[in-house]
DNA sequence: GCCAACGTTGGC
DNA sequence: GCCAACGTTGGC
């Protein structure tokens, strides 16, 4: 099962605001990037990922789930965008900053690390592991 | 607030 | 199809 990583600035929509929405979830909108999109479209329901707050924190917060696979996204006419819905799961007992990340062995080729400017990423299951270890939930 | 990196757009 | 210009993201 692949998992995958949500970003977003706290000051645009928080975790804490993904938290309220409960078993509802939330549409991952706003997407306009074409590698973005098509990790969600590959995505199914039921997919892990994590949530990352960017810019304010830049720390791994929590965990998510995928509860609708790709749709039209509902905020643009634009055809050429699709997002999934997630919603929150649980937050991690203590969120992992980017920085740890970084000097963490295993995370190396992690999208998060290399390629800060991509919203959303795939993660392979050694990084999975890696990080709920480093937040101190299981994997 | 700055700026580097990256993606997208559009002229040719 | 190339590439310069531009806009945006996100770390610092």
């Amino acid at each position: 099962m692949p998992f995958w990583l949500f970003k977003s600035e706290p000051d645009t929509w928080s975790w804490d605001q993904q938290v309220a929405k409960g078993e509802a979830g939330e549409e991952w909108h706003g997407v306009r990037n074409y590698q973005a999109r098509n990790n969600m479209r590959a995505m199914k329901v039921g997919d892990l990922g994590f949530y990352y707050h960017s810019n304010i924190g830049k720390a791994v917060v929590g965990i998510v789930q995928v509860c609708r696979e790709s749709a039209p996204d509902s905020t643009t006419d634009d055809p050429r965008w699709d997002c999934v819905m997630i919603k929150a799961v649980r937050p991690l007992a203590r969120p992992v900053t980017l920085e740890e990340c970084k000097v963490q062995p295993g995370l190396e080729q992690m999208v998060l690390v290399n390629n800060s400017r991509l919203s959303v990423q795939p993660v392979t299951e050694a990084e999975w592991a890696i990080v709920c270890q480093m937040g101190g939930v299981e994997p």
